[in-house]
DNA sequence: AAGTGGTCTAGACCACTAT
DNA sequence: TAGTGGTCTAGACCACTTT
C-alpha cells in the first residue's frame, strides 16, 4: 500500500520508513533510523511546543492524524499511547485527545509532593514576598542553561496550609520568558503557579528534576516558617523543563516537615 | 474465530470476553468485566507470584502464551507490555521475557535514590550492626498489615560510601517469611539487600511508598553516622511490597545529605 | 534457519460522548 | 446518528539472537 519511503505530510520533510510495510518487502539500511511512531510522536511534539495546539484543546483525531502523515491509525495510536504516558496529552473516551495542561483538578499535585500526615491534601495558600529582577549568578545560570549575567526574575514566596507557613520558595527564572511577572499578577492569581506561567507566558511544564537534602533554618527561613532557627527541614531544589527539555524554572525550596511529609512512589 | 465465551486454559476458570471478537457480533453485559489483556495480565501476574516462572527465568514466548489463552498474539503482548512498563517483567528483542530480578546491575539503584553530589554513583558497603526478633509494635504491625505482637525480625544496619557513613537503617520483616534471617548470612551477602530476600526468602519486591522528612540526628544516630548531635538528616520511611500488593518490608532510613542527595524525577 | 520480540497495516466491533 | 478513543484480531515483515 505503501511506497517504502514515505513522504508524509506537505509541512514535513518525509518520514523514514524503518521497516516494510504490509505487502511489499522493501528493506534498506538507513543510518539514521527510529520507528514510524516515534517519528510520529516527535512531529506531534512539535506541534505542540509551537502552539498548533495550545494546553486544554483538542488535537485532531487518530483518523485524522492518520491520514495527515499517511500512516495507518494503530501507528498514530501507537504515538499518541506513549505522549498520554508522558502526560503530554490526556486521551478522553468518546471526546478526543486534548493538550495537557496545569488548569485542572487533576494535575494540582502533579507536581507538589508534600503532603499532609493526616487528613485530606488540599491546595496551600500562597504569598509573595519578594519579585525581583537581577543578573544570573553562575550557579543559576547553569542550571538554567543561559549564560552568566543574564537577567533573571527573582521571586520569594511563602506557602501555608490552614494558615501554618510550610513551603518558602526561591525561584528563578529567565528574564527573557517571564518579562512582565509582576507581584500583583502573582498575588491576584488563584492555584498552581505553572498554570500562570502556562497562560500568560506560553511555558508549560512537561518533567521536574529535583534533589532532596536535610538542613538547618537560618535566620531568614526561621522568621519567614516561623519556626526557631535550626529546625530540620527539607531542602528541594527543582529544575523544571518545558518542551525539548529546556530548563526554565530553578526553585529551592523550604519545606517544614514536622506536620507534613513528601511522598514518593518506587517502583 | 473465537466463542464470546473463552474458556482459556484448563488451570484456569475461563476468561470473561469484554468485546465482541473478530468476525462475530458476539455481545453482552457482565456484572464485572475487564478488558482481555487485563485478564490475560492478572493471569500471568498470578503466575510470577506462584512461582510457576522466577525471577531471572525466561517466560513463554508471546505465541506460546496467546495459545495457552486462545487470544491473539496481538493481546498477549499487550498484557506484557503493561507488566513490562511495571517492571514486572524485561523483554529482550531475540531472546525473549524475562521476570525481573534484583540480580542485575540494571536494577541496584532502582530502590536506591541518594546519589554523590559529585562523581559517579557506586554501590555502598554495608555494615550490620544488630539482628533480632521481637513482637511487632502496633505501629509496625498497621504497616506491615499483620497483628500486633506478630513476630517479626528486626535489623539495623548501616551503610558507608567510601568507608564514609551515611546510611543508617532500621528495618522490620514480617517473621513469618524471614524466619532463617541472620546477621551472618547479611554479612557474608554483597549487593542489595533485595537480592537476598528473592533468592533466600522467594520475596520479590515490585514496588516501594517512600515518606521523606528532615530531622535532627539523635544521640544514637548521630554515634553511628559519626556526626554531631542535632545534624540534619533526611528521614526515609519505606514500605516494600511483593506481588499481590502485599507490604513485606518497614524501613526507616536516616540519610546523611551533606555529600549526597535523594534525587526524584518528576513527571 | 528458526525463534524471539518490535513494528506496521487493515479491519472489525465496543464504550462513550455529543448532537 | 456520527464521531471519538478502546479493544481485539490476523497477518506481514523487520531486527536481533541463538543454533
Amino acid at each position: 500500500m505503501n511506497s517504502p519511503h514515505l513522504t508524509a505530510i506537505v509541512q514535513n520533510p518525509g518520514l523514514t520508513s524503518p521497516a516494510a510495510v504490509a505487502g511489499s518487502a522493501a528493506s534498506f539500511a538507513s543510518p539514521t533510523f527510529s520507528p514510524l511512531y516515534q517519528q510520529i510522536k516527535a512531529l506531534i511534539t512539535q506541534s505542540l511546543q509551537s502552539g498548533e495546539w495550545k494546553p486544554g484543546e483538542l488535537i485532531p483525531s487518530e483518523n485524522e492524524l492518520a491520514l495527515r502523515f499517511k500512516v495507518s491509525q494503530g501507528t498514530v495510536r501507537k504515538a499518541i499511547d506513549e505522549m498520554s504516558a508522558d502526560n503530554l496529552v490526556i486521551r478522553r473516551q468518546g471526546k478526543g485527545t486534548f493538550v495537557a495542561t496545569h488548569h485542572e483538578a487533576r494535575s494540582q499535585f502533579r507536581f507538589l509532593r508534600l503532603l499532609p500526615d493526616e487528613g485530606v491534601p488540599h491546595y496551600p495558600e500562597n504569598r509573595i514576598v519578594e519579585v525581583k529582577r537581577l543578573r544570573a549568578p553562575a550557579d543559576v545560570a547553569r542550571l538554567l542553561d543561559i549564560k552568566s549575567g543574564d537577567s533573571v526574575v527573582f521571586l520569594r514566596r511563602v506557602q501555608s496550609f490552614s494558615a501554618i507557613p510550610t513551603i518558602l520558595d526561591d525561584l528563578w527564572l529567565p528574564g527573557s520568558i517571564f518579562k512582565g511577572l509582576t507581584a500583583e499578577r502573582l498575588n491576584e492569581y488563584k492555584g498552581p503557579m505553572y498554570g500562570l506561567f502556562e497562560s500568560e507566558f506560553g511555558t508549560h511544564m512537561i518533567r521536574a528534576s529535583e534533589q532532596l537534602r536535610a538542613v538547618c533554618a537560618d535566620e531568614s527561613a526561621a522568621q519567614l516558617l516561623n519556626v526557631d532557627v535550626g529546625t530540620p527541614l527539607l531542602n528541594v531544589e527543582r529544575v523544571s523543563f518545558t518542551y525539548g527539555d529546556k530548563p526554565v524554572e530553578l526553585r529551592r525550596g523550604l519545606y517544614l516537615t514536622s506536620a507534613h511529609h513528601y511522598q514518593n512512589e518506587l517502583s
